[in-house]
DNA sequence: GATTTATGGATTGTTGACAATAATGTTATG
DNA sequence: CATAACATTATTGTCAACAATCCATAAATC
């Protein structure tokens, strides 16, 4: 059933699905050594199809591969986590701005509605951090569409989103902040409507700011390892 | 002779580089439809590394693709070619604070040296864009990996500086204002010895907005065309 | 005459076999 | 006993044939 949305959907692009789901969701570790025939029986592939997508999240940063040698997951130090949160900071700040400038009526109902839900699912859910985490995915999410600017979407939602979401499911409690980060949320959805582009580029910056030192200094308390 | 260099360099890496010079340099023109076989004759290719190649292409944004019709170079409109600018805008502030920060004195004196080599340039081929996008190119190319920062210059370097050299090549007269832009590399470098990020990174974003409209003026007068 | 439907051709997607390379374990020597 | 060279083995890289899908041309019907 499943299969009657996708107009055609080919072997490749099921091993990539397939793949970047798995090193999201941490069945494949990072740093972990993974053969090519291992990935095919597990995945119900053949080579060729899993030799393209294998190409791909090469080139998303997602896999290191080494001629002869075989692919691996990439692992990340907490060092560069850090980095990967500095990159959001600036270019979902433009994105919080274009989106102020650019998203429809609809879509920032759309956007409230989504607030009101993850409200809904700290309350009931409370401490469940994968909820927190998707719900958190979510906004950023049509922010990021929101803003008009396909490459900019493309690079969030393509690239950076699936590297911090792959640690996200590990660490498996992002911010531990979740009333604080809802209210966040809210403030720059606030400035969306308003139409004011510059003060919803700053909050974004300042919250995703505030969730990178939060996240360091559990580092550095020894609360998180990576 | 040039393989001695190479470690070990697959037939996918060749046809990956071979297919994105090719692009970057308007030997496939954007929205031209190509077949595989006439690129595996055209580069002396078969189609398993090819179809390799085009799937990290096709992920990196050069190239669209749809399942059994084909693949396409793509083409970018004036928007879209400004909102890349946009991105670069910040992408690069940022690039340019943390080099500040964490660049070596030699990576500073070369930087210097860079711009005094770009000065001849300009001197001696007056008019040549060619070598003056070249020059421009390798001024960001510095700074990009002088941030220390590895997925924001995987990100400026892989994805956004091709898309851009593209329609560098191709209206071969990226900026038209040598002399300007000259004067607001040396700014940014001085900030850059000086280690001041904060600066750096105002005087970067300025620079690539200058850039930017000088560009979007250009195509609004009909000077040219994308 | 225009639109729709079928058929043929060309192109892409997939597969399995073959060749080249690097990692590993073994043996011989200092 | 440690180290280095060698051979083996397993894994990756490459290739060419096969199957599935779409596009264009042409015929037929409204």
């Amino acid at each position: 059933m499943p299969e009657a949305i996708a107009q055609t959907y080919t072997r490749a692009d099921e091993a990539f699905d397939c793949l970047q789901t798995a090193i999201v969701k941490g069945d494949l570790s990072p740093g972990e050594k993974i053969g090519e025939v291992e990935l095919c029986s597990r995945f119900n592939l053949t080579r060729g199809p899993l030799r393209e997508a294998l190409g791909r999240l090469e080139s998303r940063g997602l896999l290191v591969r080494r001629p002869h040698a075989g692919v691996k997951v990439v692992s990340v130090s907490a060092e560069e986590l850090m980095e990967l949160y500095r990159i959001r900071e600036t270019m979902e700040g433009l994105a919080a701005r274009q989106a102020a400038e650019r998203m429809t009526d609809q879509e920032i109902a759309d956007l409230h509605a989504t607030l009101d839900a993850h409200e809904q699912m700290i309350e009931q859910a409370q401490g469940q951090a994968y909820y927190q985490a998707e719900g958190d995915y979510d906004f950023h999410h049509r922010i990021a569409t929101g803003s008009r600017n396909a490459k900019l979407a493309q690079m969030l939602l393509g690239d950076l989103y699936y590297m911090v979401r792959m640690y996200r499911y590990r660490l498996s409690t992002s911010s531990g902040r979740p009333h604080m980060a809802l209210e966040e949320h809210r403030r720059i959805v606030e400035a969306i409507a308003q139409r004011d582009g510059e003060l919803a580029e700053f909050l974004m910056k300042r919250h995703i700011n505030a969730a990178r030192k939060n996240i360091e200094t559990k580092i550095q308390n020894g609360a998180l390892t990576i």
